[in-house]
DNA sequence: GATGAATGAGTATTCATTCAT
DNA sequence: CATGAATGAATACTCATTCAT
């Protein structure tokens, strides 16, 4: 692993098990092992290792979704086949989630990244398009669908990662998701 | 308003407009006109303000909803007007959900809070519970069931505040949320 | 008690405790269960408190002094007789006899008091010429005399308080000092 | 000198000067021409500052003593070399001796330092041992022979220091010193 | 690339003191 | 006498950031 990456490990788990906020940057280098200026020398300032991490993580989340899932055209089946693999991805990379989640109800995210960042699902506004066009989806807005479900998901993936419920009730916690948006 | 009154209004304003990390002590007392040591004559830090005003508006919110909706049995209809209560009284008091929800993800939430404050809807277990006793809703853990619902309406007026929809389109989003919980 | 010598009493305590700077004048008043600003009601201010205990407290023992020990004329036999009461008082009193110690060593102390602060013995220094003249005691100041006499007795009685040394043994401790000044 | 040297320097003439207590880091900082925050790049905290200084100024001494006289057996003359190489060393250091004795008395002192703080003789309690063996010193508890000779030579270095007495007197208080222990 | 000393504005909090009631 | 709300300067400490090495 370089210092760079490094640098963004320690950050992810800093910023979520104590905020971003509250995590310092002399604290992420300590953590890492590096010495505090080449946070700086790698990123701008703070913010910049902030947005780094976020659109990284942001991409292989993508990149997960696009390989593991066809969307190319809606169907019920390749919904539930999504909506699980995202719960199951989600658990094992727990902090990915929690760190996106965080950021985009924090002060560093900007405007423009804003409407994108509000869901897994921004590049699959077409896929959800689809979907209502064959009468399987409610006729509604397909950002605000993208958000509804990406929320459940994360509520989901939270009760069974506090071990408040097991992933065996998967099919009745996908039953909520289904329910919300088919027609 | 007295002073104690206008630091808790000054501290919800600027909690939700810059988040309760980036908002200092120095700056509510500021904004709210008054010596930067009144504060701490009134809450003992911090933390103590930052919980004060969580009670305070926590409060006003569970009585608002017990004085307005009818909760002693579970019926399709007062569901639905809880609901739209809900939506309504939370457009108006957009800053109090806003602080809330911020609230809620924030380090500042205590363990024996986090439970209890997941929800709007913790007083309303019961609630619920008659629901899925009458099979009117699904059968599953009222407690996810109480914070899916809340996170729903979190995303509903959010979208209606920030003009991306219309309350007049309240009765699709309504069914969103019913036929999540709904058997 | 009047509320007057419970600030005092109060004061007392805790500036031995936890030392004059680091005991605040809120401190006080709580503990002594009186509002705030009483305290500035009956003391100019912070020193004006700290000042009046010091007399207050010098006062009393140099009046307990006089009392019960005869100073007019130096002998071995009331040299001792002093020497132990003030032992045997000390171990009685011993937060008065740690505030004079730490108020002698402290910013509060005014140069004027410091002299006469710097022991119990002001008032005898003719007691202990009169010892010299008639060769009982080394030919020195007077001055350091008491000094030495006074800082012995305080880690005499410190050491017996903190229980590393018995009051059986004020004999041997006594010989200390006897032979420190007597010629 | 190093930074680190001037904060140490300038603490410790503002310590004695002024007190701890009443001497802010930002008054050191400035003292020796530092940035504030640089304080808390070298040491943990002010008490952390504190407790450096007095380690350091312990050793220095400690050294001295060690190099300068010969304690591996009690002799008459060796006590009294000793004794007025203290005094005189005292007298050149009065900064490092004031701030010990301020040190030993203040809320900074940790209680496994305190014993091993009360005097300079720490290190030389078989050298009394040896003494009170070979029937040359009085039969006592070597902490307290250390504690009562360490404050009796502070007196008299503050003495001769102030103007009150001559070094060349030294004499006349050695017997003083000498009287109070020697058998 | 990599280090860590150095900066100084900013933070939460304390505190002596005042004063209207 | 007595209260305690109110003040604002001062305090210890943090932190993002710079820069010489």
């Amino acid at each position: 692993m370089t210092k760079k990456e490094k640098i963004l490990k320690s950050a992810l788990t800093l910023f979520v098990r104590d905020g971003i906020d509250a995590t310092s940057t002399a604290r992420i280098a300590k953590e890492s092992g590096v010495a505090s200026g080449l946070i700086f020398h790698y990123f701008k300032n703070k913010d910049g290792l902030v947005q780094t991490l976020f659109l990284e993580l942001k991409n292989k989340i993508s990149e997960l979704n696009r390989t593991r899932n066809d969307l190319s055209c809606f169907t019920r089946e390749n919904f539930k086949t999504m909506w699980m693999n995202g719960i199951r991805s989600g658990i094992n990379e727990i902090e990915t989630i929690r760190f996106i989640h965080q950021f985009k109800y924090s002060r560093y995210i900007r405007l423009e990244e804003r409407e994108k960042g509000k869901s897994f699902f921004t590049e699959q506004h077409a896929y959800f398009r689809d979907g209502i066009q064959k009468g399987i989806l409610k006729n509604m807005d397909v950002e605000l669908m993208g958000e509804i479900v990406f929320e459940q998901m994360l509520l989901v993936i939270t009760y069974i990662q506090e071990g408040r419920g097991s992933i065996e009730d998967i099919e009745s916690y996908y039953k909520i998701a289904r329910d919300s948006i088919f027609s």
